[in-house]
DNA sequence: AATGAATGAGATTTCATTCAT
DNA sequence: CATGAATGAAATCTCATTCAT
């Protein structure tokens, strides 16, 4: 398991302690929120699919809305990590080319993505329109992406080694999110391509180390 | 003006048989359903902020998702232009590098991006969960991708100068609206940076020059 | 009619703006909060006597209190009067007798609780439990009740003339109230009684008459 | 202890065999609907403020209703008491005047009035609404007012002495009830006085007895 | 064409009561 | 006996849509 996962699976054991009925509750929270957005999904709805009276959902989660955060919550959790984590630990020998950095970003990021393609549609639709959740999202990703982050401590000894291009941090980071989002987003819109997903893998790797050499 | 400014422009004008209320209605919800979402306006948040009872709006507009395809109507038509157009005629030489080719489409597409934020982002809330919709949309962008649409021919002729990598095309455009939607969502969010605007842009210019060089 | 009536009729008149439906709405609500109290009334039951969708009802009254408060307005505004007034101008003799004072209070204010029964069994039922009412009751009958109030100077006046005993105006006037509420609260519980209405009015006021003599 | 007080208390005592959790259970119900009334309360609430599981309300009493006539019996069996008796016997030597007879209820009633001032809230509220507790409660009452009641001798005897007026029995209770109610009532809501708890009571006193002087 | 009051279907929420443990 | 999760019926409230004026 790659580490954004490792990190995911310890934010979702937090919940051990949830009974089988919210386990239930969340889960068909998740899936009707990701297949027809939170408004549009009735608390009737959740109820039906989870196998569960309304009143139950309610029992556990006051209102509609606090279920979603409930959703969101280990998600809300871990996406910082998602741009600012990069624990060379996890990989054999330390990272000393950028094609080695953008590997293992890729490969990581990818999976998560992949993964957790629900949840992460049912976050992004909410940042969309709801201010608040937001401006937290960004505040918490801001406080954690910070100079002293794993992430930033390996590009900027990249850089120091001309290996990387001498942008700041967050440009790098955006061209590689936004790179990694299409990548997902294009799988998303079930748009049909001659490739394969491992081709285009490769080719995605292959853009970013050029787009980022000096 | 740039080519896509131009198309909306024109798009929009076929609208001029509209009458005042129609066009305050249809502003006041373009502006509400960019602030709140389609699902969380109503249609009396519509008919208060157009001045306009609420009888009048369903006068124009059989039911409220008809007014929100209305709304999404021209961008609906010129959208796949985005991804499609490429009008050389608008520059003055024809285009021989891929320096050229990035630097005109970034500014062209990025200015619409811009000016038509609010469009944008109501689609792209619809296009998260309306199944039909997207499907409808990446329909009308494929038909026009296809292998003869300007910028198709442009990319080819590149290619076969060895200015530009020899990847499939849509996934050549896949990095760069990947990255074009990056720049943008990022003013979106309202990430602090320590760069212009200006910079920025010839960075991500420089980016995927140097991505999309062989 | 008597003064009290006339207040209140003019309170009322004040909502001539109101539409049939309006009304049939307060009316239906004024009479099932009197008879079943105000928690044990659904807004089904109001909507169904007075003869109105259910939507109606809130279309009208953003939310059920809104439509309580709505009932008792006229009530809360007239109410102080009951206290504080005493118009001798429509008396067509001053008063000089402490006998003529309560003789016309009794009559007066007799007929105000008698007609306007449910009103106050609704308000009763309200200032019980809700602190925040009977907190705005209380301040607006204190402000009423102040020196200058023609209630006070007649009782002062009657006072000075060694008329009435001298006690705080404020405690003649609770055992004044005590009294009529007793009259009408028996009334109300519908105990049989071997005197007539008028017998037992005559009773009342000879037992404030001697009481409140020095 | 007053009598009245030392009926209740033998009322109450009668509970005896409750276990503590259910004596919990019935002074949390108390204290709740006597602060936000019967149908405001939730057994939820109750369960919360006696530190108890909700379903052992219910092992206790088969409904909210019966809850509340658990909570109000004691009162129930005692306030006609309040109405109809008065124990000479209590009293060192026999009521000759009124002053004395006025004095000692004045006192007694007061008293229980202000102890138990919770009970007799929670009472007033349901007898206001519930047209069959307040029917019970009636025919209860009227049954010990009855003609050979303490109370009824005890005026009787003063009538014929020429020391009260000559009204019906109800009607001299009515009068003495309601300012005695009137007297609880002012400090339930809290109106501020001039005047010490002590001086109110004398002239209380002073204006049941002139009142009732022939 | 325009209005805005009225509608009713459906959404969210509450809560007395039951029941398996 | 005690618990507290689960229930479901009913309550409050919202809102897209209709319609008489």
């Amino acid at each position: 398991m790659t580490p954004i996962q490792e990190f995911f699976k310890q934010e979702m054991s937090r919940r051990g302690d949830l009974t089988s009925k919210q386990k239930q509750i969340l889960e068909a929270s998740l899936t009707l929120f990701a297949e027809k957005g939170f408004e549009k999904t009735s608390t009737a709805d959740i109820a039906a699919m989870a196998g569960v009276a309304e009143g139950t959902v309610y029992r556990h989660y006051k209102t509609k809305r606090e279920l979603l955060l409930a959703v969101l919550a280990p998600l809300m959790a871990v996406m910082p990590n998602m741009v600012a984590e990069f624990d060379e630990n996890t990989v054999r020998k330390p990272i000393t080319t950028l094609q080695e950095f953008v590997q293992n970003l890729v490969r990581d990021r990818l999976e998560f993505l992949d993964v957790n393609y629900k949840e992460v549609k049912v976050l992004a639709g909410e940042l969309l329109f709801n201010t608040d959740l937001r401006r937290e999202f960004i505040n918490s990703l801001l406080s954690k992406t910070e100079v002293f982050s794993d992430l930033t401590k390996t590009l900027d000894r990249l850089k120091a080694e001309g290996k990387v291009v001498d942008w700041p941090t967050d440009l790098i980071l955006q061209f590689t999110l936004s790179t990694l989002i299409g990548f997902v987003g294009r799988q998303f819109i079930e748009l049909p391509s001659e490739l394969t997903k491992d081709q285009r893998e490769k080719m995605t790797v292959a853009f970013l180390v050029k787009g980022l050499t000096p």
